[in-house]
DNA sequence: CCGTCTTTGTGCACACGTTCACAAAGACAT
DNA sequence: ATGTCTTTGTGAACGTGTGCACAAAGACGG
């Protein structure tokens, strides 16, 4: 099939972390901020405060853009915005398209933090015919007939999927044999792209379900005990793998979780 | 001021990594479609293909949860399913509050994947009173003024914010006063939360400079040469830090970004 | 009951990310 | 000029996550 990857393989693009990409656009937006107070220039303490990091990991990802702080002094906020967008790509236009005008594609188009930082909904388009012409956003719905067109058209490297799960695929190959090679995915499937290709996703049920693993969590160390049954436990494990859960490695006292397993 | 944490200090909850407890959800989707389709059993291979990792690292996953597997053979696609649903807490009912009812919020109120795994819309809250009553995806809005005998009516512990940048600070301080202990935040702000809380953040304009910066790396590579500049770089720095960007390390040839994007 | 064949579970090595702690750079006062 | 004081930039230690590769578990056929 050669599908291809699934997942950036991380690719340390260029020297610069992703751990450390991931954070520019916080720091960014802190400092931004600080620029529009006209607050010359701020420390790494104070910046990593406004972002909610710890201060020598910011010093360790700006060291990686250059040597842009003054020591005894800090950093000029004004400067370090400008090298930190010109890292990001932020000082060119990046036309975006939107595909799956419903609730959530209508919202993403009403997102004023689009245009404020180099990105521009370039289109909006939607598999419902009924739709084709409506404004959304003050930006009129195009039909999915003209995809490529609109991708060629506009030069767009950017798309958002915001489709229902079936169609993300579908889409997601029409885009990228359009030209579009960076991808954000709010349609809750796995996007199979080729190399070259970057996916990142945006999933509200998972970000909930991790949220719900580390509530019970403390939910069950806070009240003990509380022998209560769940659910029906599923049919009954294949064979006999009804043992085991910590094999006598760390877990200091027992090795049971708070409540399982009822029979 | 002893704001306290805003990040969660990655605490290895009772054994199972982070990074694992993240892609549960995601196994749990692919076993929930294969149950779907009255497939029995699967194996490391498969799931892998279908929740879009690699094999090793799924059965390690797994691996931290108990030995559910059966050699030679895989993994009981029912039993999975019960054993990842209770692991992450999903057997049991969890109210959500969905502070902030504009665009964004309204979107996730109608958005399906809620219901579908044990997450409950117990309330949508606005601060507009011309919005108090109208119903949003079957849900009367109520008033910010109710937040906490909300909170407490319904035993909620999630809460979502959808607000605009400048009230979720004051929101989730308020939420938390109320007994939340995680929040899920789509508004663009770090949040600030005493210890035992957890945020999670889900944030368009991040993602996107995130894909727009592997994107201009791409379009550089392609590329080279052409030194047209960008833009008007910002005023001057600060005294004499207009050197260095690789230190005589990697980076070939000069030390300017690869080359943007004509026009 | 034994041999073969598939697939799990995991030890190990490596890559990546985080944090500490401190030398060196520079501002600023005297 | 020289000294002091602040704050950066980074070496080094540590922790977390990933992936290979393989022994052992068990299914299944004869």
């Amino acid at each position: 099939m050669a599908t291809g990857r699934t997942h950036r393989p991380a690719t340390r693009s260029r020297g610069i972390p992703e751990a450390t990409v991931a954070r520019l656009p916080l720091y960014l937006r802190a400092l931004t901020a600080l620029s529009e107070r006209s607050v010359p220039t701020v420390s790494s303490e104070e910046l990593a405060a406004a972002a909610g990091v710890n201060s020598a990991k910011l010093r360790k990802d700006f060291s990686y853009l250059g040597s842009y702080g003054t020591r005894g002094v800090g950093y000029d906020v004004e400067y370090l915005v400008y090298q930190i967008s010109r890292e990001l790509g932020l000082t060119q236009d990046w036309p975006v398209v939107i595909v799956g005008i419903g609730n959530l594609g209508a919202a993403l188009a009403n997102y004023g933090g689009f245009a404020s930082r180099g990105f521009r909904v370039a289109a909006l388009i939607d598999a419902d015919p009924s739709m084709a012409g409506k404004p959304v956003a003050g930006i009129p719905v195009q039909h999915t007939d003209d995809l490529e067109a609109i991708i060629e058209e506009n030069g767009v490297s950017i798309g958002v999927i915001a489709t229902p799960a079936g169609a993300a695929q579908q889409v997601c190959d029409r885009l990228v044999a359009a030209g579009v090679t960076s991808i954000l995915n709010f349609a809750p499937t796995v996007l199979s792209v080729p190399e070259g290709v970057d996916v990142r996703k945006v999933d509200l049920s998972i970000e909930l379900q991790i949220l719900a693993f580390h509530e019970q969590r403390k939910a069950g160390e806070e009240a003990p005990g509380e022998g209560g049954a769940d659910t029906t436990p599923p049919a009954a494990p294949p064979a006999a793998a009804v043992r085991r859960r910590g094999e006598g490695s760390e877990q200091g006292p027992d090795g049971d979780v708070p409540a399982v397993m009822p029979a």
